[in-house]
Parts: structure tokens; C-alpha cells; sequence
DNA sequence: GATACGCATTGATCCATGATAAGAAATTAC
DNA sequence: GTAATTTCTTATCATGGATCAATGCGTATC
């Protein structure tokens, strides 16, 4: 599977092969199962993941007990507690495995040889980093404006891929309704 | 107002005298009046501000003709719509001046240089990244798991100075809730 | 094959918040 | 200082979505 990885480079940024070689060294190849926490809160993230196979989450914990989904990442996704990395602070929510999943990782001294491998990787950064802003922004106003209805409508739209293959709990859980709500939500839909 | 800037940096960063000296040159003053739009929708983002003195805030108007607050600034705090200043892309949200302020801008080339002058600026300007993603982070997060009430409290808790000065519709439009809500859940934590 | 567990569905009920409207209070403009 | 706007409050009613509970369905376990 780390081939998945090293075609997202070749696509994403200018890369020999030579520089892909030396660069292919500060990725670790890593399989767990279903369930598995790669990141607990409170931790400081060591790692920023890159999905080859399955599908990762990060989510949080509220006083409630509930759990709220931040982010999912399938194959050919990056996932990470960026703040925790990029800070050296404690990671504020968790990240496991939806899926057995297989991934590369790499850690900050690993991201800093990159970069030093292949400049253009700083650019790709920048512009995970922005996406992941943006996206964040999309859903906080998306929660500011739109229903539960068109929130789901917008996310089947969006990520049609997720829509897919994940339980409907998740769908639920990462759109901010309860999975009852989304259950109804459907079957209107389904009916109009 | 000028000052007020270079206060800010010589709080945060390490810089010589020479230095900010060269650096102002790269910042301009500027003052507008309550109301003045800075960012249009769809404008590519030129400038990144930072405020000396009022308030700036960015906010988008959704389908239905609503207003959503993204974000504020007084004085010393940053703003601007990073993702479109990054990115060369069209403005997903709008910024205006929320009252009379005094601001200094600079451009994408600005920034640059400013880095160059001061690299401390760059792990500064990092830190400004990782602080506005953790806040549309938790703002989500505060709207996945809590209510009208308590992310007032929350607000008014993490914002004092916010709290104080700026109407309560605006508030209420960064909560994520009617004005007639929030003249509620006052109503409400006053009587308690 | 029987059992059990997690997930999705459905129904009944409840509640926080939205929508609308109208009046009070505060701010701005002349 | 008065009129005109804007903002805030209050009241009533409507509703989306939460909660609670029960049932069905599918799939993993032994």
C-alpha cells in the first residue's frame, strides 16, 4: 500500500525519484485494526498520518459523554491533531481507526527532512493547511445557517465516498444530529 | 496608533531596534469608519490587518439573507481572510469595521519581507495559524455539543472585552442564534 | 444454528430555539 | 431637543430536533 502514498507525492508535487527514495525513508508503514486509538487526548501528537487503506477519525469527548466527529480521512487523506503537533501541546481530541486501516506516518523531525528533501512539499503544506482551515470554516457556518437536512444533503454531495462506505452513527455524529434525527432525515428524502 | 503595533511585536518577537524600523515601512496606517467595507465577497484577500485601535470582524451572508460573524478584532488582534490572502483564491466571507477604527495592513509581499527581516516572524506567524484554527475548531465543537446558553457563557467568559463592547445582535450572530435568544438566555441567567 | 450485540428504524413526547409581531429603550441624526 | 433609526425586550406560536423506548435487522461469535 505504500505505493498509494508515493503516487499521491509524484501527483501532488514535483519529485525524482532519487528525492522520492530518501523521502520514502521517513514514512513508516503502520496496519491496526478496527477500534485502535493512535491518538489519545491529553497526548501531544507525535505524528501526522497519511491514509493508504481504510479510514481514520479524529473526534472529541464532550462533559455529556458523547462523542463529536472533527474529521474522517480515507485513503489518500492526511490526519493529524495539527495544533498538538505543530504546538508541542496537549492533543484536544482523539484519533482511531473507523476501519482496519493501513497508513504512513511521520513525525515533526521527519515533516522538517522532507521539506528540506523537497522544498515544493512546504507549498503542499500550506496548502493542506489551508484546506483544512477552509473546511473547518464551511462547517462551522454551515452550522451557523443550514438544517440538519441540508447539512446531510451537502455532505452526500461533498464527500459522496464517505457517504458510502461509513455507519450512519458517524454521518449522524459528524453532522451534529442524532442518528435518529439523520434516520428520518432519510427516509423524508427518500419519499419526496 | 502606530505604536500600538510595535508594542505588539516587541512583546512577541524578539526584534531590534533597526529591525522594527524597517519593518514599519512595510505596515500601513489606516483608519475607517464604522460600517467601511475592507473585503468584498469573491475579491481575492490583498492584505492581512492587524487592529490598533475599534473593531474589524468578517462574517459571510448566507441564501437566506442572513449575516454569520466569523470572527472579530480589536485592538491587537489580527485579522483577514487567510485562506483567499494565502491562496490567491476569490473571498469566501466578507470584513468590515464593526466601529470607527484604526488598523495597519500589509500586503502578501509585505509579509515576506517581513519575514526575511525578522525570521522570528514566521514562527510568530505559525502560532497566529495554529490559534485560528484551534478557535474554528472549538467553535465547531462548542456547536456539536452545546447550547445557545452555554456557548454565551462560554463567550462571555473567553471574551470579556467582547462581551462589553459589542452589540448584542453581533453577538448573537456569532453564537449562532436569534437576537431574541440571546435577549432570552439573559433574561434567564439574570433572574438565576 | 442459536445467541448476542450493534446498528437502523419508528413512534411518542418534550423542549429549546426560531419566526413573527409589537412595544420599549437607546442611539443617531438633524 | 425632537424626530428618526436602530437595538433590545417581551409575548405568542410553530417547529426541528432531542430524548426515551421498543422493534427489527444484520452480522459476528461460539
Amino acid at each position: 500500500m505504500f505505493s498509494v502514498f508515493t503516487d499521491y507525492l509524484k501527483e501532488k508535487i514535483p519529485i525524482t525519484d532519487e528525492q522520492l527514495k530518501k523521502v520514502e525513508q521517513l514514512f513508516r508503514t503502520k496496519k491496526v485494526e478496527k477500534g485502535k486509538i493512535l491518538l489519545q487526548l491529553g497526548e501531544v501528537c507525535q505524528y501526522t498520518y497519511f491514509v493508504t487503506n481504510g479510514c481514520l477519525r479524529s473526534y472529541v469527548i464532550d462533559d455529556k459523554g458523547k462523542e463529536h466527529i472533527l474529521q474522517f480521512a480515507i485513503e489518500n487523506w492526511w490526519i493529524s491533531e495539527q495544533v498538538s503537533f505543530s504546538n508541542h501541546e496537549p492533543a484536544m481530541y482523539f484519533i482511531d481507526a473507523v476501519e482496519d486501516t493501513e497508513f504512513v506516518q511521520t513525525d515533526e523531525q521527519g515533516w522538517n527532512e522532507f521539506h528540506k528533501i523537497v522544498p515544493a512539499a512546504l507549498e503542499m503544506n500550506r496548502k493542506l493547511q489551508m484546506n483544512s482551515l477552509r473546511s473547518f470554516q464551511k462547517r462551522l457556518v454551515s452550522h451557523l445557517s443550514a438544517s440538519g437536512e441540508e447539512r446531510y444533503l451537502s455532505f452526500i454531495k461533498t464527500y459522496p465516498p464517505l457517504a458510502l462506505r461509513l455507519p450512519q452513527k458517524m454521518i449522524a455524529s459528524y453532522l451534529g444530529v442524532t442518528p435518529e434525527s439523520l434516520s428520518r432525515i432519510r427516509k423524508e428524502l427518500a419519499t419526496q
